[in-house]
Order: structure tokens, then sequence, then C-alpha cells
DNA sequence: TTCACCAGTACTCGGAGAAG
DNA sequence: CTTCTCCGAGTACTGGTGAA
């Protein structure tokens, strides 16, 4: 190889994102044909034909499918260093940012939040996407650019930084029984429960702890957010588990008793996760410290 | 989408002249 | 004599237009 061309990486990450010369001329600003050209000494570069005509589209050669995403990610990591805005104006900054959360984390730090990137970059716009399927495929496509909750499956080459650990506990309406006295896993037992899932299971770790002790629960409601949950308890028998800052949260507003459970289930560890296309990303880098710093001060 | 052709630009290289 | 700077010609590269 004699000589890079940070263009025709560009060129290549837009080719391939595209699926087609016209398409990816557009995005590059370019004629049709000078990005045909650019396509041919890709081909020359990379002695691959990369796209090939099928009919009236073109598709991606199995060795441009296998370098697709280093491609992008690389020509992020390009644009990010040639970037003349490479000193952040924070104050002029005019930026949407896709956040993946559920409510629980606009319950405990979303105000918080909200008051810092309010203050710190006034142009700036959150869009807050429920967690849904917890789809990967989403921070790779930059559909999401950052994810915040328990990172339990993520692919190999995502960045995760932890914010903060949590516990379950209890809620009840402020006079239910199992307020008064010890909660012991018999009396967790017998009560009707509201189960917290997404995909409508109604089986969690507390399941888990409570059959090694030879005991069942009841789930009797599953809803898909911790503020459904605690609506729900607040005029029945029943009981929810939910996270403990999201219980203290909200407990005083809807009324509702926490009660530490009874039982040992593993800790919360609540990270972001992020694509490294945006560790370069200024913008990004200063979301990801806002969400620290705001987590750093949770008691 | 590709090819042929054209224009503009940047780079390389060699020669000429000035300075030490 | 050597080194440095400037200048012009040649070449390579990139992107545009028009046609197929």
């Amino acid at each position: 190889m004699h000589s890079v061309d940070a263009n025709l990486l560009l060129a290549l990450d837009a080719l391939l994102r595209e699926g087609s010369v016209l398409g990816a001329a557009r995005r590059m600003g370019l004629s049709p044909p000078a990005m045909s050209r650019t396509l041919q000494r890709l081909r020359d570069a990379t002695g691959d034909p990369l796209l090939v005509r099928a009919g009236r589209r073109m598709m991606p050669t199995p060795r441009a499918i296998a370098i697709r995403e280093r491609v992008h990610v690389a020509s992020s990591e390009v644009r990010a260093l040639l970037d003349k805005a490479a000193d952040l104006d924070l104050s002029t900054l005019e930026r949407t940012f896709t956040v993946r959360g559920n409510d629980y984390l606009l319950g405990v730090i979303g105000q918080r939040l909200d008051v810092r990137v309010q203050s710190e970059a006034p142009r700036v716009r959150l869009a807050f996407l429920p967690e849904g399927t917890e789809d990967v495929e989403a921070l790779r496509s930059g559909d999401v650019e950052l994810d915040v909750g328990v990172q339990s499956q993520l692919g190999p080459e995502l960045r995760v930084r932890k914010l903060f650990e949590d516990k379950m506990v209890g809620v009840v309406r402020k006079d239910h029984p199992l307020g008064r006295g010890r909660l012991t896993p018999k009396r967790l037992a017998s009560v009707g429960h509201v189960v917290v899932s997404r995909r409508g299971k109604g089986r969690g770790s507390l399941d888990v702890a409570l059959e090694a002790l030879g005991l069942a629960r009841r789930v009797e409601r599953i809803v898909p957010t911790h503020f459904a949950a605690a609506w729900l308890v607040r005029e029945s028998d029943r009981m929810a588990m939910v996270p403990g800052r999201f219980a203290a949260q909200v407990s005083g507003q809807l009324g509702l008793r926490s009660v530490p459970l009874g039982i040992e289930l593993p800790p919360l560890a609540i990270a972001l996760a992020w694509h490294p296309r945006y560790d370069a990303d200024k913008p990004h880098a200063w979301l990801r410290e806002c969400f620290y710093r705001v987590a750093q001060k949770l008691k």
C-alpha cells in the first residue's frame, strides 16, 4: 500500500451504508460519476468488487459485509478527529441524543440530569426511548446512541461504564399489613405480586430465591413499567418489587411504604453502554459524563 | 452505473540564481 | 563548492459533464 486517502475510507463507508453509488454520492456531496470512479479506486485498492450489480440494485460482497462495521467505526473516528468543531462549545451545541432507558432511570436520575443538561447545554435535546427489546443492533447502527440500565447481554465491542448499584425492595400501600413487623420469605409468598416485565414474563430472581426455600409467590399482575407497578399496588393488597432508589423517589408521592425484602437478591448494577464509534465524539463524551456525575451524587 | 473526455489542482523534479 | 529558494514544465489525481 503506497498511501491512504481518508476520503476513500469515508466514501467506502457511504457506499456500504447506502448500498448504492447514487445514494453514496448524495451522502458525500459528489456527482454519481465521481462516486463511481471512487468506487473503482476502492476496488483497485482492496482487490475486491465490494458492490456488484444485482438487477437494479447493488449487492455487497462477503468482503464488504465483513468489513462494513469496522469501516463505519474507522470513518467515524476520522470524522471526529478532523472535525473543525473539535473545541466543544456547549452553549451553542445543537444536537439530539437518543437515549434508551426505562422509567426507573428517569425516576431516579432524570430530573437531575435534566437540570444539568439544561444548564450546561441549553440547546441539546434528549430523546428517551423505551428499553423495548434491548436490541444491541440499535446501538451498533446508531439508532440508539446511549443505553442506560442493567447491561447483561451486550456485543463484545460495546463500551460499558458503571453508574451505580441498587437493590430491590418491596412496595405496598401505606396501611398494608406487610408494612408492620419483619418481612419473612413466608410472608412475602403469602400475598399477590405485581411484577414488572417488558416481555410479559412473570418470573424473576425472587422466584428463584423463594424456590430455594421451598416457597412460591403468586404473580397476579404483570406490567411493563415500575411506575405502573407502583400505581397498581397503591390501592390493592398486592406488593410490587422495585429498585430501592425508585421506591425512595416515589413512595411518598404515591402513598406507598417500601419494605426491605427478607431475602438476599443479587444487586442491580446500572451502567451506560455505547458503541465505540462515539468514543472520540466530544458531545457524546460530555453526555456520558453528565450521566456519571449525576449518578455519583445519588445517596 | 459506467465510460470518455475535460478542467482544475497539487505534487514532483530539474534548472537557475543567490547566499554563505 | 555547497546549500537553499524560486520558478516552470510535466505528471498524477480528482471531480464535473455528457452520452450510452
